[in-house]
This record gives structure tokens, sequence and C-alpha cells, in this order.
DNA sequence: CCTACCGATCGGTAGG
DNA sequence: CCTACCGATCGGTAGG
């Protein structure tokens, strides 16, 4: 029995149930989980499992949360020891490519974010707007990255951060796909191709320096 | 009472069920489309709808197999009195991007393919399989497309037509979320833009005609 | 194509 | 954190 835990035990308790609740996801989808195979997997009960979030989409916007962490982690803080500009630019779209390649037990899955985009983005309510508010924060800091490199000289003075942005999440999304649907082991070279192409020569056509 | 009806009547219904199908697992999902929310919506029992198709596994095979149908008959066709080259693969493109923004009422949650192939894409079984079977077929049909335009010279002769395919289908991604989780009435214009950038100077750094 | 039914599982609650 | 339970819904079947 397990009754009566401490303060710190149940924080690690409701650790381990969003860290599993990410790894279910990633593969079946935030409505794919369901408490009692969480429960089952954990040893737990279903009441104890419930007891941490109250509701199914507490629970769903815990795993969201978490896994915000660790995209974070992953990806954003290993490149900021990058000098600004195309250097760290370039550093956070690497990381973003080791990070779907090699977290394959975090996420066994794919990436988190684009398995809930899609799920949630014709539906309404809390998780929905949690998907949009990350998926705009993580644009946002991609464009940012690239403004910068812009006033660095790195990217031609004509470049539309937004529209880098916007093409980088495509590009993302094709590889997070090609790994997942066919394991296409040149799906890393693909993507670092696209990028070369992006970054060294973007908007020549319709801007320039 | 309706028992009895003509094989020209149940085909019909086959095809009402398959066609409500794919409008609610555009929402839903494949996996979020239930027998029982068909047949209320339908006015029919759960039975009936089961009937035509023996499980939900074929019911969800049904209805990827009319979402082909219409992607097919609404990018595919409409393309195909263009000119070979790159006037047709631009019109194909085109196509792509009026689908998305017109067919709201076949795909209310946007398009099938990309739902289903995040749905399952970390699964296995029949259903994985005909979606990864469909992506195969399209991105050869674009690959061909992309050939056919460096053969008559409208794009360099070093292009490589599976790079242009696979950052197709990356930005046609981009493109269906930006339109279902913001509903931005830029997106259209961004990915004519990336189209542009993809199409005037492909490959220009690592081929070259 | 229907009614009537099956066991399993869903999210969630009561009470300890 | 547990056991025991709730009504609702799931996919599917029997029989007509």
């Amino acid at each position: 029995m397990s009754p009566r835990k401490s303060v710190a035990e149940a924080r690690r308790t409701r650790e381990r149930i969003v860290e599993h609740a990410i790894a279910v996801a990633s593969v079946d989808g935030l409505e794919g989980l369901t408490i009692g195979r969480l429960a089952m997997d954990l040893g737990m009960s279903k009441a104890g499992v419930l007891g941490h979030f109250g509701t199914k989409e507490s629970l769903q916007l815990a795993t969201l949360e978490g896994a915000s962490a660790v995209f974070a982690r992953t990806v954003w803080e290993r490149a900021q020891h990058e000098q600004p500009g195309l250097p760290r630019l370039q550093a956070v779209c690497d990381a973003w490519i080791a990070y779907i390649e090699t977290e394959r037990e975090v996420f066994p899955g794919g990436c988190l974010f684009t398995t809930a985009a899609v799920e949630f983005d014709a539906r309404s309510g809390p998780v929905r707007d949690a998907v949009a508010r990350l998926y705009r924060v993580w644009r946002r800091r991609l464009a940012d990255e690239v403004r910068i490199a812009v006033d660095c000289g790195d990217l031609p003075s004509g470049t539309d951060p937004e529209q880098v942005a916007y093409e980088l999440v495509g590009l993302y999304m094709a590889f997070n796909q090609e790994i997942q649907l066919f394991a296409d082991p040149a799906a890393a070279e693909r993507t670092r191709r696209a990028l070369a192409r992006l970054f060294g020569q973007e908007q020549a056509s319709s801007g320039g320096s």
C-alpha cells in the first residue's frame, strides 16, 4: 500500500506521470491519452493518476507544458552559447534536427507539438488555445533569431523574418513526418539542404541588400 | 422503416456515409471517427452504418480512399490541361492552395491526409500502411512533375526532383496548419512567395544548368 | 436496413 | 494514494 506520501514524493509522482504522458501522447495523441492506460503503465490506480490533475483536460495541458519544457531545454538552451546571428540560428536548426532524431525515448511518436497541433487545430477549447499559444511563442522566437541574423548582416537586409520562420516550421514538419512515416535516413540531409538554400540565398529576388 | 433497398440505393448510402466520414475525420481524426456519431448524424442505426464496412478499420480505409479521390479530382485533374513543365507544376501548386482554402465543407478540419499522417505515423497496421502508400504516390507524382519541368528546361538541370517534392510537402503542411490554427489570411501569399523562391532559383548553388 | 443486446473501456466521483 | 462504483459510449454481433 502507498497512501500518505510526502509533498516531495507526490511531486515526483506527478513528474513521472507527465513524463510518461508525453511519450504516450507523442504516439497516440493528446486525445488518445487515457487515464486507465497511464495508471496501468505506471502501476497506479486511475484515481491516483487523476488526483494529480483533476480532469483529463488538465492532464493534457500539463503534458503540453512538459513537452514545451523539454523542447526549450533540448533545442533552445543548447544553442544559446553560440554567437548571435547566423551561427546561433544555424545552431537552433541543428539542435532541432538532432532533437527529432535522438529524443526517441522522450517522444517515441515524434514531436508532440506537431501531433497536438494537427489533432486540435480544428477544435476549440483550452487545449487548442494552449497549442496555438505555444506555436506563436516558438515562431516569434524563431523570427527573432532571423531578425538578429539580418541585423548582423548574416542574411540579406530584405529578408522577411516571419516568412523565414514560417518556412522553417514547414521544413520541420516535413522532416518530422519523413522520420516517422518512412524512417528515411536521408531526411536530415534533405532538411539541411533546404536550410542551406533558405539561409544562403533567401529573398534575393524580393528584397536584396 | 427502410429495410430492403436496391443495390443502387445501398451504394448511394455508402457514398453518403463516406462523404460525411471524410468531413468528421478531417476535424476529429480517423480514430476520432465513431460509428455511433456517424449513425446519429446521418439518421441511421449503428448497425446500418457498420454493415457497409464490417469494421471500423474498413471504414477508416474507405474514408482515406474517398479523400484520395477528392484530392485527385480537385488538385490533380484540374491542372492536367496545362502545358507540361513549369506551367503544369505551378498549376498543381495553385490548385493545392485553392483546395485547402475553398474545400471547407468537404474538409472542415483541413487536409485529411495531413491529419491522418500525423495521427498514424507512429502506429502500425493497415491504416498506417494505406496513409504511407498514398503519401508515396502523391510524392512521386509531384517529383515527376518537377522532373518534367527540368526536362523542359523550365528548371535548372541540377534540380533534384525528390528534394523539391519533399520541400513542397513541407510548405503544404505549414500552409494547412496556418489556415487551421490561425486562420491567417496571409498564409496563401506566404506560400506563393516560398514557391516562387523554390521554383525561381532552386539548386542554383548545388547543380546549375 | 432495423432493434436489441454484448463485454470493455471511457472520464470521473465517493469515501476513506 | 487506494477500492469500489457511476452513467455513457465504444466497436461489434444476433437475428430478422
